[in-house]
DNA sequence: TCTGACTGCCC
DNA sequence: ATTCTGC
DNA sequence: GCAGAATGGGCAGTCAGA
């Protein structure tokens, strides 16, 4: 607030001030511990925290090793708990009905041995949404895995064994959902929301919101804050795990005229209900980040401790229970990346009591979306080579679109996925049709799942183009004859064929699948370029071709063996992705002035989060900017960096030569003083509606150009800010670029 | 009726 | 998307 | 090496308000 102030103030006096305000910047960073205290622990439950706080708050090294072995400790504990648990029920564990009995009885010896909270509640009442709460704060003030698991592990066990039916919502809770992601509910409210509904939650305007905002970095700490200093007038009725996740799904329903309005005021009602410690959460949650530490793979990781098969444990070691957890959990992973439906894994889970059988009620489905299989970047030839040594392996062409699975399902119907789960089948009427043309040959085909990349194509020349046509094109029930942008479906893998699933054949098999399956139609569906290799010979052509081609660069993958199996979800090292970029030799790289700055968010709060980066026009003798810039440097460098541009080299007004957007989200937090060049990679330029770099050198007037992928490399210590590369250096890199095209 | 803010989703 | 970091 | 959490450009679609 102070530094704004300064602005109207003059110039002798907004030095006064910066230093003032950067001055208790500083003080406030530096009380920034590594893990950071929660601002709103109940007073009624403090003592229930307290071992872990111990744990997490180490005044030395010698109580951090101390800490370090409780938690081992405790891990070890939970072993023994669940082992001991499990040897009860085995004696029965042939009636299921039985079974249940005696986990209740075992639920309730842990219920006293909850570690993080004291919250308590019996059917019918719901899961307090507090419970949940209490577990976020102690797991925001972790970040170690297994205290983390074991966290979880208690919220989900307790809600299993008092109210089980409270487990899907809270399941949905911790990872952000609404529901499966192909189902395609979407909240539709963000931070702006939150704010207004915070406004009117609180009485605080929106203004002052976002003030306090910019010093906190956490929506969720603003939210927490606000309710410290309301004032209730009466106890409101406390919040469920259920209530809080179906108030939510009332508001993704909203739309039409006034639904903004509608969904702050059902947002409000939540704030106004919740403790200050729950306000902290929800608002998270609507935003998306949790930040406490845990997504869906610690998710998976907690359930699978609870559901673990073990019936048969009697006089097992802590080392076997680890193993059959752990074989549990790849179990879980599996079924989740295969049906990745909460909805329909969860009652089942419940219904054995354990991940046993879970195969059999969740397998790969036509019609439901598989977790598509990612790619690690590979940074040269010897990182490609140390994999796949003594094995052949294919290289594709990686092209520049968006991934699509395909499926087709048994009644005909054609559905297509996004990299996300999201149903794109609206979006592509046009690709419906060509799978159809490309299978006519081919009626023994009743149900199939391709992987694939599409890509904006021109039919009349033939010639791909860039990702920026293919982002253009409608999304929301586009009919085939208001297609403007025509696109071509290259498939690569094919993970399901009539009825069976495929992930376990070698990708030299599935390829050989793929091929006899379809008719490849020029400019429609096509198969992939790639080409068998033995070593490195011919693959450096190969990535120039590709890059010539209009692609990406290459995807590097084992033919046979134990690496070619299709691992959904996973970015494992089976495929290997290689662009120019990626390769310190090669790849564009610019000098920039960073002439302004973002406040961080999260755990970048009171430093820097992001720059605002210019290059040099000499014409118009403007800096003007290619992009903001957030990744790439280290914690201790951008701490560094903050200190130094707040110790003099920020300006109360940016420079009449800065040539800068006035869109909101271009404008930075502070200017600065250009006194800097940061060397910067990026895989591309585009053309940019937000960025001013070369404007009015190009055939479109009033665009600029703009870096794709931006990211920090180092300061140039040698270059001074004249040395900055230009305006028309830039226009000539687009151009290269282009003409490749 | 148009525009800008906001959100979600691609990369 | 890319990158860094704690475990 | 995994998992999580920072951050980028840019588009369509929706809705509130000019």
């Amino acid at each position: 607030m102070r530094t704004r102030l300064c602005f109207l103030i003059p110039s002798v006096h907004k030095i006064f001030y910066v230093q003032r305000a950067s001055l208790t910047m500083k003080r406030k960073a530096s009380n920034i511990s590594p893990r950071k205290q929660p601002s709103t622990i109940p007073k009624s439950s403090i003592g229930s925290y307290l071992s872990i706080l111990q744990k997490e708050e180490p005044s030395s090294l010698d109580t951090e090793r101390q800490a370090k072995e409780n938690v081992d400790q405790n891990t070890n504990d939970m072993r023994l708990e669940s082992q001991q648990g499990s040897e009860t029920s085995s004696s029965t564990s042939e009636h299921s009905s039985s079974l249940v009995e005696n986990a209740k009885v075992v639920c309730e010896e842990k219920l006293d041995e909850c570690t993080f909270s004291s919250v308590s509640w019996q059917p019918p009442s719901r899961t307090p949404f507090r419970f949940l709460a209490e577990a976020f704060e102690v797991m925001e003030m972790t970040t170690s895995r297994l205290a983390l698991i074991k966290i979880l592990t208690q919220v989900f066990r307790k809600i299993v064994n008092t109210t089980p039916d409270d487990l899907l919502p809270c399941v949905y809770l911790c990872t952000n959902m609404l529901g499966p992601a192909h189902e395609g509910l979407e909240l539709k409210a963000g931070e702006a929301t939150v704010l207004n509904a915070l406004s009117s939650a609180t009485g605080n305007s929106v203004k002052v919101l976002k003030e306090r905002l910019i010093k906190l970095g956490d929506i969720g700490d603003l939210a927490a804050e606000c309710r410290t200093t309301q004032q209730t007038m009466f106890k409101p009725p406390s919040l469920t795990i259920q209530g809080v996740y179906q108030e939510f799904r009332t508001m993704a329903n909203l739309a039409g005229k006034m639904s903004t309005k509608e969904r702050e005021k059902h947002l409000q009602k939540l704030l106004v209900s919740a403790t200050s410690q729950e306000a902290k959460y929800i608002a998270r949650i609507v935003l998306g980040k949790l930040r406490i530490h845990i997504a869906y793979k610690t998710v998976i990781a907690s359930l699978a401790t609870v559901f673990a098969p073990c019936s048969k444990t009697v006089g097992k070691t802590a080392d076997e229970m680890d193993s059959i957890v752990k074989e549990a959990t790849a179990t879980l992973n599996a079924v989740y990346s295969q049906l990745p439906m909460w909805d329909r894994i969860i009652p089942v889970l419940i219904q054995n009591k354990s991940t046993q059988g879970l195969e059999d009620h969740c397998r790969l489905t036509p019609g439901v979306p598989v977790g598509p299989m990612l790619a690690k970047p590979a940074k040269e030839a010897s990182d490609v080579l140390e994999r796949f040594q003594e094995c052949s392996f294919v290289c594709e062409y990686k092209y520049d679109g968006m991934r699509a699975q395909i499926h087709y399902l048994p009644d005909g119907n054609v559905k297509i996925f996004s990299r996300n789960a999201e149903d794109d089948t609206p979006k592509y009427p046009d690709i419906v049709e060509n799978i159809k043309f490309a299978l006519s040959k081919n009626k023994a085909v009743r149900s199939f799942i391709i992987d694939s990349e599409v890509v904006a194509y021109d039919p009349e020349t033939n010639v791909m183009k860039s990702f920026q046509e293919l982002q253009g094109r409608a999304r929301k029930e586009v009919k085939l004859e208001d297609i403007k942008v025509s696109v071509c479906v290259f498939a690569f893998d094919i993970l399901f064929f009539n009825g069976e699933s495929l992930l376990k054949w070698s990708l030299k098999e599935r390829r050989e699948k793929l091929i006899e399956t379809f008719s490849p139609v020029q400019g429609k569906f096509q198969f992939t370029t790639s080409k068998v290799f033995t070593d490195w010979e011919g693959v450096d052509e190969m990535m120039d071709e590709a890059i010539q081609a209009g692609c990406e660069g290459l995807m590097i993958k084992a033919l046979t063996g134990e690496y070619s199996s299709y691992e959904p979800s996973n970015r494992s090292q089976n495929w290997l992705k290689m662009k120019k970029d990626y390769m310190n030799s090669i790849g564009d790289s610019l000098d920039l002035v960073p002439i302004g700055a973002y406040y961080g968010r999260g755990k970048r709060s009171g430093v820097f989060g992001a720059f605002l980066l210019a290059c040099y026009n000499s014409e118009t003798e403007e800096f003007q900017t290619v992009c903001k810039l957030g990744t790439g440097f280290s914690d201790e460098f951008l701490s560094s960096i903050t200190k130094f541009y707040k110790d003099g080299h920020i300006l109360a007004e940016p420079k009449p030569y800065y040539g800068v957007s006035d869109s909101p989200t271009i404008i930075p937090d502070v200017w600065f003083d250009p006194c800097q060049v940061w060397e910067t990679r990026c895989a591309d330029l585009t053309l940019s509606p937000s960025h001013t770099a070369a404007k009015g050198m190009l055939s479109e007037e009033d665009k600029g150009i703009a870096l794709r992928f931006p990211r920090f490399i180092r300061i140039r210590e040698d270059k001074s800010v004249d040395d900055a590369t230009t305006a028309e250096q830039i226009v000539e890199l687009y151009s290269n670029q282009k003409s490749k095209m």
